[in-house]
DNA sequence: TTTTAGCACTCTTCATTTTTGATTGCTAAT
DNA sequence: ATTAGCAATCAAAAATGAAGAGTGCTAAAA
């Protein structure tokens, strides 16, 4: 357990440096906080507090920065008031209100109004299909050779998928279709579309491979893709860590492997609010930026994962208060 | 008309500098390139093309670079044969074959490839949907306060969009709407869908405001929305002009503006390939980077655009082959 | 007339040195 | 327990200098 005054130095320097980017000296906090204490003392509070790991020295005469370890001893301990104006509030609850029809775009207005927000880089994706329970299937023939698959699950999610066949399909054919899909998955989680699924199908259907075969696989092919959204990586840009290209480079690297930015924002753990901090990133890729993301729920219905990809120095206390607001917010909607 | 003795040694200019990207010496070109003078010579010819404005020297000493003119003259004039191998053929002709079921699907798909092959970074844009006629309309009934609306064009388009309602919706309001909407529209290009249509429709049907409002809303919005898609962003920054900062940050931020991307990839006036060479850029941003887009058409039919947004110093010669090429695959395959 | 060898001149790049200034840690006084 | 004061440290910026790449021009050669 610190001792009171060391909080307030630790606190003060944590955001001292998250404004500035600098390293932050004795003489600086000393003027800009109120800690009523000569700088000497002051050094001799930062010298400690380096020497229990959490703030660092970038050379022997430089000021101090936080270590990932003192960001977070912040994070969990000295952020406490929430961190939004009403400005915020008011603008938040604007853009949240426009009327949406499917729970993806939802997502995505969110992910965008949170990097409006916060000025970082946000990604979301839309709900993990897989766990969800099939409501409703329903096959719309487009023409002779194509046909319109319609998913419904208990979460109100809606996948719509085409399907093109090689051989002619009729009206008789896709209303079996219908009867026989509904009646083996109706109640069932998405994942039960499988290996097993299709051969019953084979059995129990007079119509040919040709037909079945396509079907299966483009809806398992629709119903896993998931659909990655990028906001606002210019803004990331504009931050002095950016002004290092190795870094710069890094981050476009990160955004363009969807892969890794979808496991990012599905390795969260927590039940609300996740912050990964540099090296507790469980990606390589990740270990000089931090990572705050949340799980979009209603129930136990997942509908979508919002995160924030940004520097180590990023404005804690902000991104949680205004995560922490859209979840709320969002719970309300659905 | 320029000599022919000038033609060889500008392109070997602007090859060499595509390759280098490092200011020219009249030396490295005498060395590597079968142009049989002396240096002396050929700094004679560099000092002509300069004074036409061809060729550019970044300091009263260095090496010519090749001016928008000169690239522009290269593009036109001095690439003749096609710049493609076997294997890129090969890989080409592999990736296309993948079987998709939507255009924007292919689409996506070509952009892709041509990123691969040219290591450059690649944007995509769906068709244009407003001149496009339609073939059938169809609504789905998915439950009381919700339908899915499913477009079906001439060029083989096919568009679904989710709509809410305020009220529940019977199966013989939405029959009496698959009637009506067709009826209306089919053989209509889809940009009939507007005011006066909505005013008839008001008309004619006795259900209240608050179901035909949603739906025509709603189809002009998802008609409306152009699904830009982006490949190999991170591409670029292997590049050493991206070495600049500045550079690199007008990249990310023209990539960021969706508006822009898209008026970039319409801005193509060619019948085929649109070559567009920093300040022949209509649009501001990108003066500093050049454009090769072309339209994926088959007949009147727009299905697409895709364009590469690299260096001013690009391999012409590379993109405008790959493009030909998967542009010519492209219409095979429709 | 065209081409080229040769050389002075220009300018960038890179390495090295010097200067400046911010900040610390320590000591001794309060 | 706190603080004033000061030497020591180190990065960042500025200044200096040497090396080298490349040009343009002139006069000779083809």
């Amino acid at each position: 357990m610190l001792e009171e005054r060391k909080k307030k130095v630790l606190k003060a320097i944590v955001e001292e440096y998250i404004n500035t980017a600098e390293p932050v000296s004795s003489n600086s906090i000393v003027n800009n906080y109120d800690l009523n204490y000569s700088s000497a003392t002051i050094r001799n509070e930062m010298a400690d507090l380096e020497k229990i790991g959490l703030l660092e020295k970038t050379h022997t005469s430089s000021g101090r920065v936080p270590s990932e370890k003192g960001y977070r001893y912040y994070v969990d301990e000295l952020i406490k008031e929430d961190n939004i104006s009403l400005e915020e509030v008011k603008y938040i609850s604007d853009k949240l209100e426009t009327k949406v029809n499917e729970i993806e775009e939802l997502t995505k207005i969110a992910a965008n109004t949170i990097s409006e927000v916060t000025h970082y880089t946000a990604v979301s994706i839309g709900p993990k299909t897989n766990k969800q329970i099939i409501d409703n299937i329903k096959f719309v023939l487009l023409n002779t050779r194509m046909m319109l698959a319609i998913i419904l699950t208990d979460a109100g999610l809606v996948k719509e998928t085409i399907i093109k066949f090689d051989e002619d399909v009729n009206e008789k054919q896709v209303e079996t279709m219908n009867y026989m899909f509904n009646n083996k998955l109706k109640g069932e989680p998405i994942e039960k579309i499988d290996r097993p699924l299709e051969e019953y199908l084979y059995d129990e259907m007079t119509y040919s491979v040709k037909v079945i075969k396509p079907v299966i696989e483009q809806i398992k092919k629709a119903l896993g893709e998931e659909q990655l959204h990028l906001e606002g990586a210019n803004k990331s840009f504009e931050l002095p860590e950016f002004n290092s290209l190795e870094v710069a480079k890094n981050f476009v690297n990160i955004l363009d492997k969807k892969d890794l930015v979808e496991d990012v924002l599905e390795s969260g753990l927590a039940e609300d609010i996740n912050v990964y901090i540099g090296e507790e990133n469980k990606q390589d890729e990740l270990k000089d930026f931090s990572v705050v993301t949340f799980k979009h729920k209603v129930g136990d219905k997942d509908l979508g994962t919002i995160g924030i990809i940004g520097p180590k120095r990023m404005d804690y206390s902000k991104v949680i208060s205004v995560m922490k607001y859209i979840n709320k917010k969002l719970k309300d909607i659905e």
